[in-house]
Formats: structure tokens, sequence, C-alpha cells
DNA sequence: TAAATAAAAGAGTTTTTTATCTTCTATTTA
DNA sequence: TAAATAGAAGATAAAAAACTCTTTTATTTA
């Protein structure tokens, strides 16, 4: 469905999110450990999407990650653009690289309909809403 | 969402549908040209396939593939599950060995429903359906 | 301003997926 | 029954994805 470098960014990124309040900021042991990556890893995937300008960073003693106003209103759809590109939400279910409305595959439609639900749901999926259920540990972001 | 191999199968076992009626057989080199992919690959993909029961296979002068009555009311979920397992329809959208009800990841509901349409769309898809539509060309398995 | 801290960058490795090639075995039909 | 046909099997290779390691650069604070 979606990469696992792109289940890491999205859960690194609902993490800072969670963190990262009031001016805080948030390194990337603690939010490797936060999200059970690997923590080499989890530092490429967070400097491509500090390269796009969705999550800010800051060097130096005290510094870490963190989102501001703006980017806590992205939407997971965001980050999945940016990781995944936009297959996930315009791609053919059976891998046809020429697919549409006038040269459709067998499941075109009945594929098209998930797939736009699929869109839907990680747009209005903001970053800044996860925080209080997590804080309240009605969700979780790893195993324990 | 589905790996490349499962749309190979997919599609494959859709154009041997099409093409094995009234007894019928389909070779390999026929089916890699209807669906445009690698011979070989989707040779191994079909003796997987034909190993699970999925599909039937002939040898000889005139042999090749086709499906039986029993085999064209597979659905397309039987196929996926051969190929690529069930994680597909009861992964975590966020890739975490332990979602549940019980201990959820943030976005564990709106994932589960749109997976379990994923799921009821594929189990409702059976192979000998997509025939007709085919014929008329009004969908296609191939660019062109 | 030097030392410490933390991210950025880039090269390199491993694993998985996708794809290819060659040989073998079964079946049919002339 | 020999030749042709066609799938089965297994080894190999290429490409992509996932993951690791080392060095560099920026920033802060004592």
């Amino acid at each position: 469905m979606l990469s696992k470098t792109c289940e890491y960014a999205i859960r690194a990124m609902i993490f800072i999110a969670q963190k990262s309040t009031d001016g805080n900021k948030i390194g990337i042991k603690e939010i490797a450990a936060g999200i059970d990556s690997p923590v080499h890893f989890i530092a490429k995937i967070l400097q491509d999407l500090s390269k796009r300008g969705l999550v800010n960073s800051l060097k130096g003693p005290n510094g870490g990650f963190y989102l501001d106003a703006v980017n806590l209103k992205h939407s997971l759809a965001d980050i999945v653009k940016v990781i995944d590109g936009d297959k996930i939400f315009h791609g053919c279910g059976l891998g046809l690289k020429q697919c549409s409305e006038t040269h459709p595959c067998p499941i075109h439609t009945e594929f098209k309909k998930i797939r736009n639900e699929m869109k839907h749901m990680l747009e209005n999926a903001k970053l800044g809403e996860f925080t209080t259920r997590l804080d309240q540990e009605l969700t979780f972001l790893k195993r324990v």
C-alpha cells in the first residue's frame, strides 16, 4: 500500500507533531525510539522532508525537529506525495500505464472509487489532529 | 498497492478466462503478448498459481493454460492471497506490527474501512465476469 | 571562541523484488 | 515411437527498496 519509507515518515511526522508543542524540539534518536524505526534511516527521510519544507529543524545543542503552525496543518497526503509520489492516488489497480475512462482496465471504476476514498482520507488527516488522542494513549505509534 | 507480480497475475488470469472458452487452451507466449508482460516472468507466476490449483494447464502440442468451471468462479482476492498474502486485507496502514481495536494506530479506523472495501471489491470480482466487456473492447488488459 | 551537540550529506551495504536464461520433463500427434 | 510442442524447475542477474556508516557543517552555550 504505502512504502515502508512512507510509513516511517508519517509516524515520525505525527510523533514530531505530538512532541514539539510550545517551542519544543525533538532529537532524531528520540524520534527513532518513539516510532520504532532505524535511526539512520528515519534521519534520511526527515532530511528529505526538511528539504521540501514539510518539517522544521534546528542544529546545535537543544536543537532538533519541530513543526511550526503552517506545517502542523499539512495532511498525511502531503507526506505521501513527497515520499511515494502520487501513484497511489492515480495509478491503475492492475498496473496498466494507460488506464483511463476511455481506455479502462477491467476493474477501473471500482478501483478508482477506493483510491479516491484513500485520497480523501489522507487529505483530511492533518498532522496537528492526532496529538490529543496520542497523549491520552488512545492511539499508538509503536508496539508497546 | 498490489505488487507488480500480483498485477501481472490478475491480468494473466483474466486473459486466460477470456481466451479459454469452450475447451480452448492458450499458450504462455500469447498470454505474455496479450497482457504485455515478460514471458519468463509470467510463466513463473502461472506455475505458482498452477501448483495452487487456481489455473489448469495441459502440456504438449495444442496444450496451454485454461480455466475450468470451478476456477472461473475464483475471485481476484483468491489470486491476491496466493501472490501477495493477506497483508493488504489486514495490515496496518502505518506498518505497525501490533495494530488492533485495542491498540490502534492513529488512522486505524479510517484505514480499516478502506481496506475492507478493497477486500469486498476483490472478493466480489470473479474471473468469469470480465470476458464479455473485454470481447466488446470496453475494457483492456494492455496499452493498445 | 572553543567545545559540544545535532542535523545534513553522501557513500556504501543488504535485502527484496522483478526479470531472465537454461535445462528438464511431460504430452501429443504424425 | 520420434519429433515437436509446451509447461516445470532451478539457477542467475539486474533493479529497486530498505537500511547503515562515516564525515561534514551549522549552531549554541559555557
